[in-house]
DNA sequence: ACCCGCTTCAAACAAGCGTCTTAAACATAG
DNA sequence: CTATGTTTAAGACGCTTGTTTGAAGCGGGT
């Protein structure tokens, strides 16, 4: 039976994400869960090993179910491709349609991601090079109709890393600030999103003077 | 004579705003300091009570030494007023002029209290209303000649934290991408100076649509 | 019925955690 | 000198941590 597996799997993620590698105990794991203490080394060897499965996981999932499929080619829209992609990233891991004024709630993958950069466990070095930055290229891959067609591989990494930053980081600092009185509703994916946006076109125009192409 | 203690806290800021609240350990920050263990408890009564020493401790000082005056009403250089709060936002404590090419380097209060967002101890939940936002606040007071007459106490703070995150988190992920092959060097504080202008250029437009304000 | 590999379980392990205690050194001021 | 406040030292306290253990339960094949 794989229920417990993907049970601790799922709950796993939630709870990595939320507190990081080192802020997570296995016992919540298995609590939230509802399995057995011993589950965890007898599915995933150690709690390190947990880890690293989780976040291969997440990251495969994320690629396969939650990207949208852009049409490089047909730039019609760049701007819409940048907030698709800045949707999905801040999308929670279940729901359709996300709502998104409240505390709390970007999808895992960007927070397990900036947990980890954050403050670093050093379990996922040598994942970071084979699983994260092509994850992260292919992030890029699909702003290349606003990014210009001169952008490197590093750029298009780099670009990733910026959006799933900015889709965990500011979020979660800002949550804080819905509750403020006077403050009334803030929707913290339609700003997040437009920030972003904003950030990407900057990244963009840099890009171009560098190759020494202005920008109108 | 109490070297201890300032000892501690320096030390002790550092530490915390690379692993957090709860990946810190007070042997870690003894051991490093270079002092007794007792210490702590003897000059902070608990783990706990450094922490918050130290969050206060950093704030003010950062408030004091670093942030440079703005002249508000004669607003002739808004772009300047808003680098020159990035920059001491980056700064390195300790450091005049920092060189911001290359791994971890932002200074220790963007990464304290992100660190406290991102996965939240709740030491400083009172703090956070008495002590952190009200420094928030006055971050987007400087930012004012570019946010318009019309930002309200919660647009400033939602600036701050804004601009906070963009110190610590999107430096933290790229800081990654340095050492890439064929990347050359990517000037870390220059990059983040422009796309966080570019956002708080962005949250002024927003603030003026809000307000029925047409945008040039 | 039996044995088999796979999975779950309660209990225990050693190590690390924050904290506390007691004792002795050290500095400074009255 | 005494008195007071700091600092170090070494050890122990409960408690939590990740991990391990050995027994029990499970399903399917012969």
């Amino acid at each position: 039976m794989q229920r417990t597996r993907s049970l601790i799997l799922k709950t796993a993620a939630e709870i990595f994400a939320n507190e990081g590698f080192r802020g997570t105990t296995v016992r919540d794991i298995v609590d939230q869960a509802g399995v057995n203490l011993a589950a965890i080394n007898y599915h995933f060897g150690s709690k390190e090993g947990l880890y690293r499965e989780v976040m291969r996981n997440v990251l495969q999932d994320f690629h396969a179910e939650k990207i949208p499929v852009v049409d490089l080619s047909c730039a019609q829209a760049p701007d819409e491709a940048v907030r698709s992609v800045i949707r999905s990233l801040m999308a929670k891991a279940d729901v359709q349609v996300p709502l998104a004024i409240g505390p709390p709630l970007p999808f895992d993958v960007p927070r397990l991601i900036l947990q980890e950069f954050m403050s670093p466990s050093g379990v996922l070095d040598d994942l970071i090079d084979c699983e994260v930055k092509p994850h992260m290229a292919r992030l890029g891959d699909m702003l290349v109709p606003l990014l210009g067609p001169k952008a490197t591989l590093v750029d298009k990494i780099m670009v990733g890393f910026w959006l799933v930053s900015q889709c965990s980081a500011p979020p979660r600092a800002m949550g804080l600030l819905v509750s403020e009185p006077g403050g009334a509703l803030i929707d913290l994916m339609a700003m997040t999103e437009e920030l972003a946006l904003a950030g990407v076109k900057r990244l963009a125009e840099m890009i171009a003077e560098r190759n020494g192409v202005s920008v109108a």
